[in-house]
RNA sequence: GGCUCUGUAGCUCAGCGGUAGAGCGCCGCUCUCAUGAGGCGGAGGUCGAGAGGUCAGCACUCUCCAGAGCCA
């Protein structure tokens, strides 16, 4: 049966540009959403950047530039980048888009409706940094805990969002659904937070310009991430892509977005009168080469040069096979480590059963026989595993069969017996083999395919060149 | 300070009540269709430390040590 399948990434902050840890939630994003296009299941499969708040306009200050004309450039970095590894989305969100705007607006007008919006004070340390208020309490030295600088004493008029009334409604929802905060770890923090209260929410600033107007007050601008965090659903409010939202929704985060992601999100979309997403998921950080991802370590490489460098495919393939997704920790992108997975993994088993066989079927044919070799890919256990989020495990399987098929080719020596049935029974466990890989190497799947596709077969040009280690 | 997680072969990790596993690396043998690729075999671990319950623990309980995360 035809089901509707919704994914989004994190809409990326566009004070900085894109780096391998943005790519690696995309990528799994993306092997998600054409899995379950190759079930049958109707995709949508929504990315974007986040544009608006004092961190962008101080940004786009000190490039002397216009917010709109910084935001533009860098988004466009961000949409370059996903290009580049072949991230098959469709919808990109900007928040400055029009439409997003015009949904945020309606959307704080039903929370207004219910009742759960009003006007106060707030006075507070606030860092510009993460966007947030501190307490003394919480920083005796008036030093931001994460930023490590000075705190700006800040008094203001501000709309507040009743979330300390939804206590009680998040508590019941975390323990009837238990996928909603995934993986585990991440959902037992969470609970416990919440169990010790919630305070209501200001929602609006004063301080600056550069955000959504606040529909209800317009010397107001929305807070960056109640805007933010709508815009899942802009997306899903266009003709034809409404019933999108509320079915299997799965927003895909890094781990520091948890809090919003489950506790400001369902309790706005509650207040709102709107259905709550299927699962947030929240994976683990990776650092490059050992050392923690920054801009002031300038390691930050893009991940334009890594896929010049080694190829969208092998990018994709070290990724999802490396880290254990499914576990949310953290992981390290080593250079070392991807070379390695592109030459054994890639290059020698992968790449190498497709050349021999390949040169095989163009020098003796093939004839159709039984297929008692593919009846060892286990494709419900691989299709378990991937909705199950354990990329790895899935490719682990996948390359397992590899093995077997080099073992099979290996034990029947069809060079010697030029035997026909034995090289069908290869090229079509390779043709499933790409299929099936489909949603993790895209590219290097269509080749294949292309190479198998008619029965009439010659020998394929090398699809992972080796990458020499010094 | 509180809560949670991790600690298994040189490296990365799987196993989670019944005589220690995989991949990579290393060593040896071997095929020749293929990208000097492939295949076969081998060395290598008192499963962080200690105690407890069990006929039986790497797996369960407790304490300690080390590392990580979340919170205060």
């Amino acid at each position: 049966m035809k089901q509707k399948f919704y994914i989004t990434t994190a809409i990326d902050y566009v004070n900085a540009e894109p780096h391998i840890g943005h790519a690696y939630q995309k990528i799994v994003a993306d092997v998600l959403a054409r899995w379950n296009k190759l079930k049958g299941n109707e995709v949508l499969f929504v990315t974007g950047t986040d544009e608006h708040g004092k961190k962008v306009e101080d940004a786009a200050k000190e490039a002397k530039k216009d917010p709109q004309e910084f935001v533009d450039e860098v988004s466009k970095k961000f949409k370059e980048a996903w290009k580049s590894l072949n991230i098959n989305y469709n919808r990109f969100v900007r928040t400055t888009d029009k439409d997003h705007q015009k949904v945020v607006a309606e959307f704080i007008k039903k929370c207004e409706a219910k009742g759960d919006i009003y006007l106060g004070n707030y006075s507070g340390l606030y860092c510009t940094g993460c966007e947030a208020y501190y307490t003394e309490k919480d920083c005796p030295d008036l030093i931001c805990p994460h930023h490590k600088r000075p705190l700006e004493k800040i008094e203001e008029e501000t709309y507040f969002f009743k979330l300390s009334k939804y206590q009680k409604f998040l508590l019941d929802y975390y323990k009837k659904h238990p996928e909603f905060i995934l993986p585990k770890s991440r959902r037992n923090e969470i609970i416990n937070r919440v169990k010790e209260g919630l305070k209501d929410l200001s929602i609006t600033r004063t301080s600056f310009d550069w955000g959504i107007p606040f529909p209800l007050d317009k010397k107001h601008v929305t807070y960056v991430w109640f805007d933010a965090l709508i815009n899942y659903y802009t997306a899903t409010r266009k003709k034809g892509l409404e019933d999108f939202w509320g079915k299997p929704t799965v927003h895909l985060l890094g781990k520091d977005n948890a809090w919003f992601h489950t506790v400001y999100w369902p309790a706005m979309l509650k207040s709102a009168g709107i259905e709550l997403p299927k699962t947030i998921f929240n994976h683990g950080f990776l650092s490059f080469n050992g050392q923690k991802i920054s801009k002031s370590l300038g390691n930050a490489i893009s991940p334009i040069t890594l896929v010049e460098k080694y190829g969208a495919d092998s990018v994709r393939y070290f990724c999802l096979r490396q880290f254990p997704f499914a576990t949310g920790d953290d992981g390290d992108f080593s250079e070392k480590a991807l070379v390695q997975r592109h030459n054994d993994e890639l290059a020698n088993k992968l790449g190498n059963l497709v050349s021999r066989t390949s040169a095989l079927a163009e020098k003796y044919g093939i004839e159709k026989g039984p297929k008692t070799l593919l009846n060892q890919l286990k494709l419900k256990k691989i299709g378990r595993l991937i909705d199950n989020y354990e990329l790895d495990k899935a490719l682990n399987e996948i390359f397992a069969f590899i093995d077997i098929c080099n073992e099979f080719i290996q034990s029947k020596k069809p060079w010697e017996t030029h035997d026909k049935k034995v090289l069908y029974q290869l090229v079509e466990s390779i043709r499933e083999t790409a299929k099936i890989l489909f949603s993790f190497i895209p590219e290097t799947s269509e080749k294949i395919s292309k190479i198998f596709k008619k029965d009439k077969i010659k020998k394929s040009e090398i699809l992972f060149k080796k990458i020499q280690t010094s």
